[in-house]
This record gives C-alpha cells, structure tokens and sequence, in this order.
DNA sequence: CCCGAGCCTGACAACGTTGTCCAGGCTCTA
DNA sequence: TAGAGCCTGGACAACGTTGTCAGGCTCGGG
C-alpha cells in the first residue's frame, strides 16, 4: 500500500532546508548524540572503531555543525565585526583585509558593515553586530556619541575605534598622527616658498578633517602665514563641489599657489583640475594613492598605512578578548611624507 | 547581616559576560516572558502601559536580544557569506560594497572573507559560513571543484558564483563577457597597426585568465596573425615577474609594439615599465584602473562593473531565497573599451 | 573467581528565543 | 445581570548543541 500515511513526517532533518543534525548522525552510526558531538570536536576517548562509523554517517548525510546552537550554547562566536565608512574606498580595503587577517589568525570570522559616513545606520550596524553576539568591534566611527554602546561595553563586547576616536566613551582608539601629518605636509610647501596655500578637506565634525585641518593652521601659524578665509573649503567631498572649490582657490586677483587635500578623493578631483591648469599648481595631499607616482608631476603625499591600522587595532582587540588588556588607550601611527614632485613646485606668481 | 550566603548566585544575567536576557527584563517589568518577547519584536496584543513598562526594563538592563538563539529558533541568519579572493583589492571593494548594499536592502548583514587565491581556503571559508548558517553565499572560487557544497545545495544554501563559473556543480554564475572584452581590446590594437602584441596573464587554470588569454588568441586569429610563444607570459603577477616579462618582450631583436595586459595589477606594472621605455609601446589592459585617465598617456582599458556584477549576483542569490529562481543560469555582462591614448599609439618599429 | 580501576558511552539539562495554546478578565449586548 | 466574545498575558515545548555525570564494559591483580 503505497499510500499509507506516515506517522514519522520528517525523513531527516527538519527547518534550515532539511540540514541533518547530530542526532541524525547519531541515528545513522547508532551511537549516542554525545559520541556524535565528540566526534565533530575532535574531543578525545572514542574508540577508532565508533569513530569511523560516526565519520561514515557525517559524510553520508553530508552534516554540518549548526554554529548558531553551539554559539547559544558556548557563549563565544568567533566572529567579529568591523563597521567602517565605505568598502568601496581604496583606504579601507587593505584595513579590512589587515583586520580580516588577524581575525583569521584568532579562528575568527569577520562581519564587514559600511556606514556610509551616516551616523544612525553607524547605529544600526553596531547593534545589529552586537544583537549577534560577535566576541568584539572594530568601529570607524560615523557619529560622535557612542554612549550607545555602554551596555556593551559592561556586558564585555571588546572594542576598539580606529581613525577617529569614540564619542562620550571610554574606549580603545588607533589612529593616525592627522596633525603632524598635515602640519608636515604643509610646511613642506612652505619649505618650497609658498605662502598662499588652500585646505580643501571635508566637515569639520569628522575628527580626521578637523585634526588635519589644525595641522594647516598650526603649519601656517608657525611660519607666520595669516590664513585667508577663501583657502578653504570645509565641507561635502563629493567632485563638484571639490572641482568647484578648487577652481575658485585657483581664480581672482590674489589666487592660492599651492593646495593641501585634506583626502585621497579630494586629491585625485584637485589632480583632475591642475591638469587642466596652466600655472604649476603645487600640491600635497593627505593619503597615498595609487600610481601617483606615475603622474606628472607625481602626486607628493601624506601617507597613512591602512593595514598598520587595521592590524593594530584587531591585535588590540584580541589582547582585550584574551583578558591581557585592561586600560583603554590611544594609539597614534607616524605619518610619512612621500615627496614625487607636485609638493615641490615653485609658487609660480601671476 | 551582609555576609548571609546568598541561594541566587547570579545577580542577573550569566555568560556572554552577564548580558540581561529576556528573562531578566521579564521579572524586572513584572511580566512574562512571551510578552517581553512581543515588544522585542514588535507584535500586537500589548496594552500601552505593559509595553512601557517593559521598554523602562529594557533600557534600565541595557538589554539586547541574542540573535544566535533567535536563529537557532527561527532557522533563518538574515546573513549571507562573500567569498572573494582579497578585499585590499581594488577591484573587489566595490563589488563587496554592491553585495552589501543588496544584503541590506532586504534587511540582511553580510559576512566576508578573504580567499587568497587558495583553494583549501575558500572551502574552509564557505564551509566556516555554511556553519554559521548564512542564507546564502556569494563566491568568486578559487578553486576549480565545489562539489564539497553538494551538501549545502540540498540543504538550500542559496548559492551565486561570480566572475568564475563554479567546478563539478550546477549552480548561477554571473560574469563578465572575458573573451569578448579581450578579444575587442586586442582587436584594437590590431585596428591600429600592431601585429606584434604581447600578453601578459594570470594562470590558465583561472577561468578569467584562461578566457582572455583565448579572447586574444581569437583576434591575432581573425587577424590571421600567428601567435609567437615569446609573446606570452602566463603566470604568477606579482610586480617582479610582470616586469621580467614586459621586459623581455620589448628587447630582443623582434619586439612586441604593444601588449594587453590581463588584469589591473599586471596593467599598473607594466604602466609603470613602459614609462621608463625609449619606444612608445602601446597598451591595452582588462579591468579599469583609476587614475587611468590622467596618465600620459591615458591608460585605454577593458573595463568590467564590479559593482554590477556583485549586484547583480546578490539580486539573484535574493530571488533565489524568494524562491521565485528555479534554474541555475549563466549570466554574462558586458564589458566596455575605455579609449584613452595608450591603446592608440601606433606600432614604433625597432 | 571476584573486585576495583579506568575507559567509553549515553541520558539529561541548559543556553535564550519564539510558536502554540490556554486561561482569565474585560466589554458589550440582550 | 448573565453570557458571549475578544483581548491580553503567561506556561510550556522546541530549536541543535555542549557540559555534567553516571552507568557499563573490559582488563588485571589479588
């Protein structure tokens, strides 16, 4: 009788797509569900005899450990998460790859999540990592109150801020030296003469821009340069308003001889209109960026190193994970200078 | 008197470093369990004044619901899993951004890792996710057998490869039209003059690298010029043997007068041998570079949307998760000839 | 031959959440 | 005022795994 009901509806398995659980295994090798679970974790006193039979039975039903119960049940996910402003960009590649790296090297899994410079979905990605559990952070962060985060710090989330540091919060932060390295690059220009230099970098409200901005001040402070208010432009970065701004520095009776980008997508839109200009426009920007140095002139930077910022801060994090790391810090990486000719141009008067 | 040994030894909360659960905000709120559950998610049947009063216990714990258990229950991760070959990669930012935008849209977090080329790590990788229960993976292999995701595909992993066609299984893949891009691009070269045009590939056994390297033979074909062993190098990319390469390419006695590069770090090498080359030896290279356009001369190129295919692959892993895609489909974009100067200079004998 | 030690093995509870189901109290109507 | 029906709230099991613990087996020594 072929259509007898069955009573047993389930053949294998169940819900997650009709995924064999152990004890399925258990049920194939005709061992205990324990014996399963030991088996799966390499855990020692099976005999090779059971073993085998278990092993046959995993691969028969092609099971794999369901993570999400033995999270619940360990209370360690292995994962961590990494929120960052925008994958896309070219510096926070090598970060996450640097971060993924270390992860890796811990038996970790990485959650990438982008912000998109918004501080509200920064939120909603923080919080969605933590309502997953991950064992730790690794932020850049968008907003600048990060009192949200409270709950997760007392209940043991590690977590470590990278670029910029936290807001309202007590926390690990491993950035780059945005001052020194500004102050550096615009002196150099000052170095080779000019004296009427723009800033053209993003809003102030993001620490990096306000910190690269001061090294510009304190640069031109020290050489005693008054700063006009028409050098800068502080705000948007998109092209345009970039392009925009730079043709207005480059404009007028009194025009800026040299320019400081306060980004790398700032710098490539200002290398965009130089090119297109016929005085020699000097030119340093902050962040390398790929085949400057094929340009002409080359593109003379203000270098950070991404993956010394991405390693650094995950290797923090599991030092925090590990119990090894008990007072938060600030951890500030050396810029370097990268001289290929744009920063070294004569100011060219008229 | 304070040292009466208390029965409760928790204060509230356990592991996962004391986190409040639902239980907690439940005694906390005077309620039970279900309907702190019920204001967690947001479902009918709580009166105002119960939902506020759970909410106070809520944010006074700091509470945050645990979504291993969550998923555990529910079955589904509202994750998926991205599988590239490495995210310091200009090409694969974008394309993890695309997927992730996607992934976010229908409300899911995305999970990254980082292949190096390697094959055991790609399984290790996919299977690490498949663990983890994601609802669906993104893959770009690396290796050229998956039938290890056998299992997972029954199982009903949604599943998309990208870039590379899968090995051994029957699965979507959405990739860019490689042949044709290389063959229009080598074509062009052709167009202006060249007979003698160098290809410089990543190994065969890359199924992107394998169908270039026939796109160029096609057009020498249709061109019916015969293809010198010496014009080829396939292999390994990294800058040192690239550079080797184009190198011996252009000495000797019979040079090549352009050459095709097969992907954008080969191109940016050999932008960087050619420009400290006496000929003008032109260049075609696949993949967009930035920055192409303000080299002199502009780097002409073959360029792919990494955006769109990372798109387009995570719309359908969505449909096929809707179950509204039944049958595994091959999906080619087109690629573009970006015309820029380099790839139009004429052959410069001798 | 009997007993103890040591090794395998499996039954059971627990992790934190959600789905099912039922009880109790309220309102509204006849 | 009583009954019907609705709405709110809670008890309970289940998801798949792992830690605890106890039972049964074998083997060797007395």
């Amino acid at each position: 009788m072929p259509q007898t009901p069955r009573r047993a509806e389930r053949p294998q398995g169940n819900r997650y797509g009709n995924r064999p659980t152990m004890k399925d295994v258990a049920a194939r090798a005709g061992v205990g569900l324990k014996t399963v679970s030991r088996v799966v974790n390499g855990e020692p006193g099976v005999t090779p005899d059971t073993e085998r039979r278990v092993q046959e039975a995993i691969d028969a039903l092609g099971f794999r450990r369901n993570d999400s119960a033995r999270v619940l049940r360990k209370g360690r996910t292995a994962s961590i998460g990494l929120v960052l402003e925008d994958l896309a960009d070219p510096f926070y590649g090598p970060l996450s790859r640097a971060v993924e790296e270390v992860a890796r090297e811990h038996g970790a899994l990485l959650i990438n999540g982008s912000s998109a410079e918004d501080p509200d979905r920064e939120q909603e990605l923080v919080l969605a990592l933590c309502a997953r559990r991950v064992d730790g952070l690794v932020v850049i962060p968008a907003g600048d109150d990060h009192r949200y985060l409270e709950p997760e710090l007392r209940a043991g989330v590690a977590t470590v801020f990278v670029d910029r540091p936290a807001g309202g919060i007590d926390a690990d932060v491993v950035l780059s030296d945005n001052f020194g390295g500004a102050r550096d690059g615009v002196a150099h220009l000052i170095a080779h003469g000019h004296r009427r230099i723009g800033f053209i970098g993003d809003m102030p409200r993001i620490h990096t821009a306000a910190e690269r901005l001061r090294g510009y001040r304190a640069a031109m402070e020290d050489a005693g340069i008054p700063v006009e208010e028409s050098w800068m432009s502080l705000g948007v970065t998109d092209p345009e308003r970039v392009r925009r701004a730079a043709e207005e520095m480059l404009a007028g009776p009194d025009p800026v001889t040299a320019v400081f980008t306060g980004n790398n997508r700032v710098t490539v839109t200002v290398v965009r209109v130089l090119a297109e200009h016929p005085r020699g426009v000097a030119l340093v920007g902050f962040d390398d960026i790929e085949l400057a140095d094929l340009l002409r002139p080359g593109v003379t930077v203000v270098a950070q190193d991404a993956a010394a910022l991405g390693r650094t801060a995950a290797e923090r994090l599991f030092r925090q994970l590990d119990g090894s790391l008990l007072v938060p810090e600030r951890i500030e990486l050396p810029t370097r200078l990268i001289t290929r000719g744009s920063g070294e141009l004569p100011p060219a008067e008229g």
